[in-house]
DNA sequence: TTTAAAAACTATGATCATTAGTTTAATGGA
DNA sequence: TCCATTAAACTAATGATCATAGTTTTTAAA
């Protein structure tokens, strides 16, 4: 069989059935010729359109990031727009748990590029503040949801089974707190933005041996 | 050759062999021969000490959090050592940039129950923030430490080469804050503590339609 | 109409995790 | 002390899977 008279893959169709192996199979249960069959290919095929497996992945990577759509206009605050943005990003990625961890290796950085700069225009915090509001929101956010797809993954909850007894502090919060990995999420995203209400204020005074700490950073 | 009089192999020495292998090599270029030839042994060796390659893995993974010794005690408060405990954890991982994607899929839960315990019982907030703030800390840490660890790993920065006319607001951002990694992570962990000393009072009116969006979490 | 590129194929190679079966040494009970 | 069992190494082989080489057929451009 030679060149087929319509071409049967494409990066993006590929990337789709690759997607779709991973959510049934896993991403240990993916494997080239899983990917071409559901094409109606043999896999060496796949080496027309990606270099290797890795360019594969990327774009399996690029594929899920570019399905988040948030619901946000520029009526809504602030506020609210970064939780929504941040809470459909979430919800896309544990969309398929099982590819999560493509998103740390191939992470599409270009993307998102257009989000921060609106984000940036919009933020009335002044620019010394921008960068790290976007890396409390933007790394909680992918903490988050790398840790809750891979308790999905591997079908556990994120905290272990414990002895009450013996950790009753930790079973005291645990019991009491919210008990959906959402909400706690949207609860923390909430302390950030309540943080940077306050953040600028002159009355905050962070112990002077922190100081050490801060400073041994920038070394 | 039989059985040695003086075992070659315990999983800790294989674990940091691996370990080595995986700061030289990459993630991609350990192998099971490259750690056994370390060891002084054969690759089927280590079969004697671990079920599989994951099982290895994994212990590499608990290798790595287990030298996380931040220097905490209770006379600082409560707020400098959580910083402390989240800026050491970092940069134990950051000193092993290949190896830092294990700790998503190997991720030793157990280990860290004492440390959360203390942490609770230290807490001063009210128990139904204390999965909240371990949420917002933990993950941030671990978000702000993967993507650092994939960009050193990858030897490109976070932020992409891009068009400062383009983009100007994210460009005006990153030229004015921190410059640094870390500093820009602990102000980050900043943000957050402000935040929480904040959290519960009740002038904190949030738009109203973020309701939908919370209330849609718990579905 | 000829030619080059595109898109598929089959066959093959290379790397690696893993298993099977063998050998030697330590250990613990008779 | 001797023997049986277990532990810890080995060599050899298997099987999965990524990747490449070389072939065939179709499309598209010159």
């Amino acid at each position: 069989m030679g060149r087929p008279s319509k071409a049967r893959i494409s990066r993006a169709r590929a990337a789709r059935a690759a997607l779709e192996t991973i959510d049934v199979q896993g991403l240990h249960g993916l494997n080239l010729e899983r990917v071409a069959r559901k094409l109606g290919v043999r896999a060496p095929s796949l080496y027309h359109h990606f270099r290797n497996k890795s360019e594969l992945l990327a774009e399996v990577a690029l594929c899920i990031l570019r399905d988040v759509r948030p619901r946000i206009h520029k009526d809504m605050s602030w506020e609210e727009a970064i939780i929504r943005v941040a809470v459909a990003s979430r919800r896309e990625i544990l969309l398929h748990p099982h590819a999560a961890p493509l998103m740390l290796e191939h992470f599409p950085k270009h993307i998102f590029l257009e989000r921060y700069d609106f984000w940036a225009s919009w933020c009335p915090y002044p620019d010394e503040l921008k960068m790290t509001i976007l890396e409390a929101t933007d790394k909680l956010m992918f903490g988050s949801a790398m840790f809750a797809a891979a308790a999905r993954s591997k079908k556990t909850s994120q905290l272990p089974e414990f002895d009450h007894e013996a950790y009753r502090y930790i079973a005291a919060a645990a019991n009491t707190g919210p008990q959906d990995d959402e909400e706690l999420f949207i609860g923390a995203l909430k302390v950030i933005l309540a943080g940077l209400r306050h953040y600028a204020e002159n009355d905050y005074a962070w112990p002077k041996s922190l100081d050490d700490v801060v400073r041994s950073a920038s070394r």
